[in-house]
RNA sequence: GGUCCGGUGGCAGAGUGGUGAUGUAGCGGACUGCAAAUCCGCGUAUGUGGGUUCGAUUCCCGCCCGGACCUCCA
């Protein structure tokens, strides 16, 4: 019996998961509003949640995945008033990126992607719900959850309402019963997008769009409910008082799943640090797959760092696999059994624990034995990795003639002409192809830059070209350059001197 | 101020009440024209002070440091 253990918010404790129905597993994340690009802590989260699912699909028969799209939100109003545009004119784009950017990331799209604008009427039916139930109350024109009503609220997150309001950055506003009521419904001028209901015509509170949609396609109660570990307050718990409140007896959620903010150079990313890194932009430097699989390279529970050193180490790691799993090209994933990763993973998706199975596969397949390369390879596809080619990978496909300027340069070689074969191994570098020789005296060419490029000293080596630039010091220059040129750097002179740029890893 | 989480080698990052994974970087070696890859070997870490224990990195308490949340946030 394959026994998966997982974290649960909820109870504050690694437990077993027990599906409600085990013939059909529901999970719900919380999905992105759609008013900008993503960014990259978007990205953790969906890539971990990818992961469990992937995992939930090798173990049960039927997992329903939904992950929805906020459409109706104050920020994405604010850009449509400001363009005079509609509401679907500003989220097209945001929703058309962010699939481009999931996708590259190879992660799988959800069963269903519900988004608010079509969940009105379920939406005022909870409200309504909620009215009657003596949780919810109207004033001026908002209705309000009240909560004092539930006697549970704040359980979930930890917090007791006194706490909550000790620290209260917000004005609370005149026409709340509690400083922690939240909004349900709030009126919308004629300038604002609003749908008409029982109590004028208006908008939906942020919270109750997701009780909306999980109840709408996944029931009162389901399995596993995601998100950031930032949404536990107020987002979740709202969720839960909500969603608990309007159908008495529902557990909502069972399983919540929370994975850690993530860092960039040690502070959490936020526009006013600057330290914003849009997920696309990070795509335009490194391959998907290094970007997820950095993503995944520490436990989905502890903070993760995120930077360029990392993004190198990442890349590092899927070549040394990808130059394992080319060893064998025979090798087949089916019916191949990878405990290892498979346990580490039933472990509350033990993602690091799982990447140094990985590398056991590796040195396998490495000593030979293409059973460790099938291994890498049938794990690859519960990770979400190994999506393309070796020959994709290190960009094999050559035009014919950089692979005659090699093919002149393995004659100079075999000949012995080494200054010819390094001429014509630089020149190919500078059209950014590298060539690697084999033991045999065949060679291997690629447009995949090696990894050796440190950024710190790549900075002290331009600063060295441009002091001998200076100096009319050729020699050195000409040295200087073919090491940069030779470890994936593009130099353009410029008159501020030398400037450089890593090729994309 | 309140609540919570964490501090493991140069860096990244797991695990465990009984000689501390994995990767990357460093050093030495094999191979190699050079480089790369691969292989072999070496070295370096559990923030700090107590407690419990035959034994603590792991459990408990104090301290120091870092981070998150407290109604925008993944």
């Amino acid at each position: 019996m394959t026994q998966l253990t997982l974290y649960n918010t909820r109870t504050r404790a690694k437990e077993l998961f027990v599906p409600l129905d085990a013939e059909n597993i529901r999970a719900y994340l919380c999905g992105p509003t759609v008013y900008d690009r993503a960014h990259i802590g978007n990205a953790r989260n969906v890539v971990i949640f990818d992961i469990l699912i992937r995992l939930l699909r090798r173990i049960y028969p039927r997992v329903t995945y939904v992950r929805n799209i906020t459409d109706i939100d104050d920020r994405i109003n604010e850009r449509a008033a400001a363009r005079g545009v509609s509401i679907e004119e500003v989220t097209q784009g945001p929703v058309r990126w962010y699939h481009e950017d999931m996708g590259l990331l190879y992660t799988l799209p959800p069963d269903i992607e519900p988004r608010a604008t079509e969940h009105l009427p379920e939406i005022i039916e909870i409200i309504e719900r909620l009215i009657a139930n003596g949780h919810a109350y109207e004033a001026e024109g908002h209705v309000l959850f009240a909560v004092a009503s539930d006697p549970n609220y704040g359980k979930f997150s930890g917090h007791t309402p006194d706490e909550l309001l000790a620290g209260a950055r917000v004005d609370v506003a005149a026409y709340k019963r509690d400083a922690g009521d939240f909004v349900l419904w709030k009126p919308s001028t004629p300038d604002l997008p609003g749908w008409d209901s029982p109590w004028g015509r208006g908008r939906p509170g942020w919270h109750i769009e997701c009780s909306a949609m999980s109840w709408k396609h996944l029931g009162q109660d389901f399995d596993i409910h995601g998100g950031g570990d930032d949404l536990i307050f107020p987002h979740h718990e709202n969720e839960i008082a909500q969603s608990c409140c309007a159908f008495p007896g529902s557990n909502f959620a069972n399983v919540w799943v929370h994975n850690r903010m993530l860092l960039v150079n040690g502070e959490k990313m936020s526009k006013s640090l600057g330290n914003f890194l849009v997920l696309h932009d990070v795509l335009e430097k490194a391959p998907g797959e290094a970007v997820r699989f950095l993503l995944m390279r520490s436990h989905y529970r502890s903070t993760l760092d995120f930077s360029d050193a990392g993004l190198v180490e990442a890349k590092a790691e899927l070549d040394r696999f990808y130059r394992a799993i080319e060893k064998h090209p025979e090798a087949t994933d089916r019916q191949v059994p990878v405990m290892l990763v498979f346990d580490a993973l039933l472990d509350d998706l033990n993602t690091p624990a799982a990447i140094a199975a990985l590398h056991k596969y590796a040195d396998l397949a490495f000593a030979g034995n293409a059973a460790g390369a099938a291994a890498l390879k049938a794990a690859g596809k519960l990770l979400g990795l190994f999506n393309t080619t070796p020959k994709e990978w290190f960009g094999r496909n050559v035009p014919s003639e950089i692979y005659e300027t090699a093919l002149e340069r393995k004659d100079a070689r075999n000949q012995k002409d080494y200054d010819k074969a390094d001429r014509l191994r630089y020149e190919l570098a500078l059209q950014g192809f590298f060539i690697e020789d084999m033991l045999d005296g065949d060679f291997s060419i690629g447009s995949r830059p090696p990894n050796k490029l440190d950024y710190e000293q790549a900075d002290k080596f331009v600063d060295d070209l441009n002091l001998a630039t200076s100096s009319g010091n050729a020699a050195k220059i000409d040295r200087l350059r073919r090491a940069l040129v030779l470890d994936g750097v593009v130099l353009t002179d410029t008159p501020q001197g030398w400037k450089w740029k890593r090729l994309k890893l």
